[in-house]
DNA sequence: TGTACATCAGTGAACGCGCGTTCACTGATGTAC
DNA sequence: TGTACATCAGTGAACGCGCGTTCACTGATGTAC
């Protein structure tokens, strides 16, 4: 933090520099999600404060609140994406790559609980709305793990032959070892993420191995 | 609904029957869970108004809303537990139990989203409130499952020996499907729900079987 | 070099809303004498 | 059988709050002549 609290008032943007304060809503917007914890808190009000900014002024940048928490979720998103193709491309195996995925993943959910729980556990989840506007970024996530179950099948280390099937069942795995995680305080009671995630992935590649 | 809309008034009730509004409103809130699909629409003065009562009411019976909320949640946890007893007792096999527990646990949360959100995927969910207040109920649900795996490792169908461990590895499966189910519009994609659960307790039951 | 003007990045005040909760009260119901 | 009284199940009005959003504006920055 640069700014010293609540009545700091951030200087204005030259002319043609208009752009950077969007930049600057969208981080505000996001450290705010990490700090409170929780979506209800990121009002129009309080992000406009954390940049030191009048509220009016978001909505030079932002149609309304939704637009600006779907901005920051696809943010957060590329980064997910980023995240996981890193892990990913350190591997060679298909079937390795899909366990290095699969960790990867829960990874960063975990450490970015908030922002997890408003891409995937919402009511309506965000990842939504992403593939509705900005398809790309947005389907890319799922579709890369289709294109490694494809390719998990090819190497003969997965039985059944429906990808987007299979990689359904993955993805519902892996979603609920994050979505508890980052919802109860005591997951997992008398072992650590790291053993249970071993095992859960142990029992799955050993299963859709051979179950067609 | 024998109530007709928004101008209605409850008549008042007899003497000694004060604890009957408790019940009104806890079967007011439950439902307007379910109608409007959204914890945040559960106020207590829309619950008041569904009840035909003025919103003050609401604290001769509830401390506050919080503790509402959590009644509403310790009702809906029994009748999920209840729901899977059911299920599970009409089966033998401890395996066999185990899948059926699985299916029960993943069909009444697709039929009670809202609940089902309230109870396991809020920021603190509600269960942990349960498991310090009503620590009876709430526990039993986990415990009944850590049985039924301690049973089924007795029979020989399950290698790992932590019941606990291999508990909360099951729990998250079943959960990851549920909670994907209740979030997604669209889930699960070019297949039905009963299939996936076949195919993904298919695997589980397998893997479960040899992976140590 | 000087000045009128357009543009741009914001501001300040206000709108109406629904919320949880408190507080002093009312009026029907039952009870004691 | 009649009446004073206590109790109980609520009511009505108000509190202060934070919210998203709109609207008319201001004043610094750059540009044209």
């Amino acid at each position: 933090m640069e700014e010293p609290g609540e009545g700091w008032r951030r200087p204005r943007a030259k002319r043609g520099e208009g752009e950077r304060l969007r930049t600057e809503i969208l981080e505000a917007a996001s450290e705010l999600l990490i700090k409170t914890g929780d979506e209800a808190s990121v009002s129009v009000r309080a992000v406009a404060q954390a940049v030191g900014v009048t509220a009016p002024s978001i909505y030079l940048h932002f149609q309304d609140r939704a637009q600006l928490l779907i901005a920051v979720c696809q943010r957060q998103y590329e980064q997910l994406d980023e995240f996981i193709q890193a892990r990913v491309n350190a591997v060679g195996d298909p079937l390795e790559q899909l366990k290095a995925r699969a960790r990867a993943y829960i990874e960063f959910g975990v450490e970015h609980p908030e922002h997890y729980r408003v891409l995937f556990m919402n009511k309506t989840a965000r990842v939504v709305d992403l593939a509705g506007g900005g398809r790309q970024a947005s389907e890319t996530g799922f579709h890369r793990l289709v294109d490694n179950v494809q390719r998990a099948i090819a190497a003969g280390a997965i039985r059944h032959r429906d990808t987007l099937f299979v990689s359904t069942a993955m993805w519902s795995l892996v979603h609920g070892v994050v979505a508890l995680a980052v919802t109860l305080p005591h997951y997992p009671q008398g072992t650590t993420l790291d053993e249970l995630v071993d095992y859960v992935l142990g029992v799955w590649v050993d299963g859709v191995a051979t179950v067609a």
